[in-house]
DNA sequence: ATCCTTGCAAAGCATTTGCAGTCAC
DNA sequence: GTGACTGCAAATGCTTTGCAAGGAT
């Protein structure tokens, strides 16, 4: 259950579990939004009606510390964040910055043959995403 | 030469050649440490002393706008700018935000495996980077 | 009881904008 | 001469921070 999951990553980290977290936590497992930090607040403040944007915003930096939750910054403007941790990229819209899950992944031979180039860097990972236009744009 | 490029793709938008831009333009060309908007000003300053940062801002704007130069928007803090426009990836460090150039790109045939998971996106594009840490961010 | 977390308001930072004066064509 | 561009300063938008009050263990 939810509420397990995140008192478990939480303790190892020394924090604590509250009613905030949990429900920003339940609201970004509950969507593929990929929402902003604003979309969240707005989400949460029906259940929490007495929430800050600023308790958001470090909740949300608390869960992506705790690898529940990964930040979304590309793009120009705001961040958004996703909460499913498996290996998955993006396609985002240029128009209105609409993200989407595109599953699948790259080969692991052709990031590794990328890495070579990287000299002197250690690499630690990768990001990539697809840029487009989503339906609604294109009309 | 730089100034009969630049002034090319500007009128083909209906815009001027400024020394302002010409300025921006050349110190970008002669890089390869993808500066800041607030970079690109202080090298540019050099030449032109009451240049503005608003006006490095536009002038960047327009450079991108004419596909003279690339905005670099992964990465949480400031822009970088770049004015390679030949395919090519970079690599970015989680310390101290550096970006070098990686040579090489992926193969057409993964990029449309992923592009056909994109429902209902018009794919356009694609951008990727890896991540990692830099030398002198590693001592 | 301790120390973490919250909510508020203020600060911070990168970037954009409005506008009068200036410049390119 | 006309419309585009610059420089300044103020404004904007997203995000972070300082701090006193409240809450979790």
């Amino acid at each position: 259950m939810l509420e397990k999951t995140l008192r478990r990553a939480l303790e190892r980290g020394g924090q604590r579990y509250t009613e905030q977290r949990g429900a920003v936590y339940e609201f970004l497992m509950s969507t593929d939004s990929h929402p902003t930090a604003d979309e969240v607040f707005l989400a949460v403040r029906g259940r929490i009606p007495g929430i800050s944007l600023a308790t958001v915003y470090k909740s949300l930096e608390t869960l992506v510390g705790c690898g529940l939750a990964m930040k979304l910054t590309y793009g120009d403007s705001s961040a958004r964040y996703d909460a499913r941790t498996d290996l998955h990229h993006h396609v985002r819209c240029l128009s209105c910055g609409k993200v989407c899950d595109v599953p699948g992944s790259l080969p692991e031979r052709e990031v590794q043959r990328l890495r070579e180039g990287a000299d002197g860097f250690e690499v630690t990972g990768y990001r990539m995403e697809l840029l487009g236009y989503c339906t609604s744009c294109r009309s």
